[in-house]
DNA sequence: GCCAACGTTGGC
DNA sequence: GCCAACGTTGGC
């Protein structure tokens, strides 16, 4: 993250592992945003729960996750983070670190152990969708913040009370075929007049959010598409 | 608390 | 590399 979405990098959960490191971040990548404009929920308050306004009542329980696979230097540090990378990780799992929006990173604090995410590729020659993961560990302090070599660095956070949190997420599989925005975007228009299950997709309608929520009904469509011919 | 300026995201 | 979209900052 942030920067824009995520940042997975190396290690995950354990502490151990090595320290620093380096890439990630952006967070993808996150973060999402139209229509039913819902707040920006910018700082801790607690206050409403955003996955909970966005689906309607009940957390969808799916997420989308992004993260950019082509290296790009950010404050000297690579932040490329592709799900090549992720299968790479020992256990195949990475904290997804780097998210510097608010509202990705309540999106991060709601993520219940077992969700699953689409792992979506930003800021690259072929963006969309290329593989689905799942949380292995909820949120707890993206240690990066308090690194001042760290991309994501933020000084005005304080260990007593982080300001920033990431999970650990870990390689499912890779979807059947790689899933294009191009694609997602054409079903959406046609749902926007159909209302079909894109309609709505924050991927098009929070199009800067990192991190963003799925409903069954995207889930499912988009899942329906692996076994289609690529139109 | 408004809102203009600014910075970032991320597709193209 | 451009630039639209949009989140954040900070003066007032």
């Amino acid at each position: 993250m942030p920067r824009r979405g995520k940042r997975p990098r190396r290690g995950a959960a354990e502490p151990e592992m090595e320290a620093s490191s380096g890439k990630r971040v952006k967070a993808t990548k996150t973060g999402t945003v139209n229509k039913p404009v819902i707040e920006a929920e910018t700082s801790d308050s607690p206050k409403k729960d955003l996955t909970t306004i966005e689906c309607g009542n009940e957390p969808s329980g799916y997420w989308l996750m992004k993260s950019e696979p082509e290296s790009r230097l950010e404050k000297g540090v690579d932040v490329k983070f592709g799900i090549e990378d992720l299968r790479a990780q020992p256990q195949q799992t990475a904290c997804w670190d780097g998210v510097r929006n608010y509202q990705a990173r309540n999106f991060l604090r709601a993520m219940k152990l077992g969700e699953k995410a689409f792992f979506y590729h930003s800021n690259c020659k072929e963006p969309g969708i290329a593989g689905l993961v799942k949380i292995v560990k909820e949120a707890y302090p993206d240690h990066t913040q308090f690194e001042k070599d760290s991309p994501h660095y933020d000084p005005a956070s304080k260990k007593d009370n982080p300001k920033w949190s990431m999970v650990d997420v870990q390689f499912i599989r890779m979807t059947r075929r790689f899933i294009p925005l191009s694609e997602l975007k054409v079903h959406h228009q046609a749902h926007k007049t159909s209302g079909g299950p894109l309609e709505n997709m924050a991927l098009f309608t929070r199009q800067r959010l990192s991190v963003q929520p799925v409903t069954q009904g995207e889930f499912d469509f988009v899942l329906s598409l692996e076994d289609k011919e690529s139109s």
